[in-house]
DNA sequence: CATGAATGAGATTTCATTCAT
DNA sequence: GATGAATGAAATCTCATTCAT
C-alpha cells in the first residue's frame, strides 16, 4: 500500500510481525488451547505484556491468522481473471493455472493451512460466522462460474451448487492429505492438480449417457 | 447386539446413554471447550461425581463419542457386501445403495456429525491419531476398490489413491453442507447421492481423451 | 426464617457465614482494592476455589456486605414504631429510643460500619446506585416524619427535606467519629444520642424568634 | 499568589495544570481505581511519559488533588476573620457570610469536591492521614469557637466537641447532596445556608429547657 | 451406586512506571 | 523536555476431577 521512501515496514509492523510468526508456530504445534502466550512471547523475546500492545488476546490473534489465510486464499481464487474460456480445452489450461498457484500459497503457508483445517471451527462462534461467510462466497462464485460454462456449452446442465460443493470438496481433501498430513508424497503438486481438473470436468462433460439408462 | 436374557441394557448402561446423549447435546450447542461436565450431568439430572462412575472423564467420553461415530461410519461402508459388479451399470446402483445407507445413518445422528466435523481434530493429540487412522484406512479400502475396478475395465487407469482422496473429499464436504450447515435443501438426498455417483464415475471413466492433447 | 428442628444452618450457609466474616476482617484491614480474594479464603482456611462456590467474585462480596449493612440499618430505623407523639417529651424519648438502637446495631458492627464510610462509594457504580437509593429512601421517610410533626405542631414550619437532610448528616459524622475513628471517647453514647435529640429539637422548635429580625 | 515579573505562569507550570485538570475530569468520570494514566495524558494531547515528568505518579498526583481541596477548603473557613461577635444576631450574620463562601468555592469546584467526598478515603492510607488532619484540625477550630462563643455568653454549655462534630456532619451532608448529587434543587443557596445557621444557632441556645424535665 | 463440596493448578490480562532515543 | 514502546508483577477466576460421606 504505502511504500517507497519510508523504510518498507514500519518498527511496529515488524512487531507485530514477529508476534505472528511465532504465534502461527506454536499454534501449529500445540493447537490453539495448549498454545500458551508465554510461549509466543517467549519465541519472540519480549515480555508478556508486549503482546497485548499489539493484539487484544489470544483469541483475537488467532482470528486473525484464519482472517488473513481466508483472504489470501480467497483472493487468490478471485485474482485468477481467465481468459476467453471457448473450449475445453482452454478451461483445462485455465484451471490448471488457478490450482498451481492456489497450490503454490498453500505450500508456502503450511502451517497456517494445517491449522485452518484443523481447528479454525473450534475456536469461536464469530470466528466461525466469518469462515462460514468465506465458504458461502466461494461457493456461490463456483456455482456461477460452472452456470456461465454451462451457458456456453462447456459442461452439461446440472445442479451446479452441488457441483461447486463437491468440487471444493474434492480440493480440501486434497490439500489437506498433502500438505496437512504429508501424505501422496508420490505424486507431484502438478500431478495431482492435473487429476483435479481432469476429474471435475471429465465429471462434468456431457458424455454421461448411463445416467439415462 | 447384546440381549437374549437379561433386560435388553442394564440400569447402567442405560444411564451410560443418557450422559452420552447429554454430552452431545451439549457438545453439539457449545462445543467441546466450552461445553462443562456440570452441565452434562445437569441434563441428566444427576451429581457432578456421577459422571466420573461411567467415564474417566470429560476427553475420554468425547473420544468414545467420536470413535462410535468412526465405528458406525465404516462399518457402514465396510457392510457394504456389492454384488458382482460387472458392469458400469451395476456399479452405479451399488454407489448409490451404498451413498443412501450413509445418508441414512448421518442423518440419524446429525448432532454428532457435525461435532466430528467441527472439532473433532482440535481435542486431543491421541484422538487424532484414531481418526487419522480411520482415514488412512478408507482410503486404503477406496484405494483397493479404484484399483479392482480398474483391472474389471470399469475405470480408467490413473492414481488410485488420488481419486480416492477427492471421492472422500466430495462426499465429506457434501455432508458438511447438507447435514452440518443444512444448505442444499433444495436437492433431495437421493439427487445429491446421484449426482456424487455419477460426478465419481464420470470422472473415471476412459474416456477423458481431452487430457491426451 | 426456618428453623425449629433442622439444624440452625446448614453448613453451606455456615461457611458462607465464614468466608463473609473473614472478608470484613481483611476488607477492613487493608482495604477494598488492596484485599485480596487469597487472604480470605486464607483466613479461613480453605482453597482459592471455594470462594467462588459461594460468591460470584469479590466484588460481588463486597456489595454484599454493603447491602447487608444498609438492610440492616434502614430496618432498624425502619422497625421504629413510635408510640403515639404527642409531645415534644415523648417525641424526645423516642427520638432517644431509637437512637440507642442504631447505636447498639453499629457497634455491633463496627467494622462493616468503617468500611461502609471509607470506601463503600469507591468501588463499583452499581453499588453506588444501590447506596443512593437507601439514602433517598431515608431522606424521604425523615422528611416525611419531620411534616407529620410540623403538623402535629411540635416542630416549627421550615425545609423539611433540608432538615432531614441535616439530621443524616450530623448523625453519620457522629457515627464516623465515635465508631469509625473511635473519637469521642470522652462521652457515653447516651451523652452523645442526648446531644443529637436535643440539637434535633431545639433547632426545631418555635423559638428562632431571631430570625425574624 | 504568584506573579509580578515572569508571565502570569511558566509553560512548566501551565502544562502542570493542565494535566490536573484533565485528571480531575477523569477521576470525576471514573473514579480512582478505573481511571487510567493512559486516559488523562490523551485528554490534555501528551505522552504518557510525560506525565512522569510532573508527577510522581497515579497516586501521588490524587493526593495533591485532595490536599489542594482540603487547603482551600480550610483556608476559605481559617480566612475568614469574624469582626467582634458580641450578639447572636452578629454572629447570625457572620455564620451566614462564611457559610456563603464557602459555598462559592465548593461550588466552583463541583468535581473535585465530588471526587473528595466519594473516595478520597478509599485511595491510600497515608492519604488517609492527611484527610484525618484536616479534620482534627476543623473539629478543633470549631469546638474552640463553640467554646468562646459560651465563655461570651451566646451558646449554652455543652460537650463542644459533640457539637463541633455535629455541625460538620450538617454542613458535610448538606454539601454532598446539594453539589454532589444535585439535589435539594428547589432551595437556593442562601436558603440553604440560613437553614443551617438557624439550626446550628436554635439547637445552641439556652432554651431548650426540656431537656431538664 | 450416588453425592456434591472442595480442590488447586495455572493462564490470561492489566496498567503504572521506566528509559533509551 | 518529550516520547511511547516495553516492562513484568501479580491477581482474578475457571472447572475438571476427587473423595469422604
Amino acid at each position: 500500500m504505502s511504500s517507497e521512501k519510508q523504510p518498507r515496514k514500519s518498527r511496529r509492523d515488524r512487531r507485530r510481525e514477529e508476534l505472528k510468526n511465532a504465534a502461527i508456530e506454536i499454534f501449529f504445534e500445540h493447537g490453539y488451547h495448549a498454545a500458551k502466550v508465554s510461549q509466543i512471547v517467549e519465541r519472540v523475546g519480549v515480555a508478556q505484556g508486549t503482546f497485548y500492545l499489539y493484539f487484544e488476546g489470544k483469541q483475537q490473534l488467532f482470528s486473525e491468522l484464519i482472517s488473513d489465510f481466508l483472504e489470501l486464499f480467497v483472493s487468490t481464487v478471485a485474482d485468477w481473471e481467465p481468459g476467453d474460456i471457448n473450449s475445453r480445452k482452454v478451461l483445462r489450461q485455465e484451471l490448471t493455472r488457478v490450482g498451481l498457484s492456489v497450490t503454490r500459497v498453500l505450500l508456502d503457508n503450511k502451517k497456517v493451512t494445517a491449522i485452518f483445517f484443523r481447528e479454525s471451527q473450534a475456536v469461536a462462534p464469530e470466528l466461525n460466522t466469518l469462515i462460514r461467510h468465506s465458504y458461502e462466497m466461494l461457493l456461490a462464485m463456483l456455482t456461477d462460474f460452472n452456470r456461465i460454462l454451462c451457458k456456453r456449452g462447456l459442461i452439461a446442465e446440472m445442479n451446479f451448487r452441488v457441483l461447486a460443493t463437491m468440487t471444493v470438496g474434492m480440493v480440501e481433501r486434497i490439500i489437506v492429505e498433502r500438505i496437512v498430513h504429508d501424505t501422496l508424497k508420490d505424486a507431484e503438486p502438478e500431478e495431482i492438480v492435473e487429476h483435479l481438473v481432469l476429474h471435475y470436468m471429465a465429471g462434468t462433460s456431457d458424455i454421461v449417457d448411463e445416467s439415462l439408462s
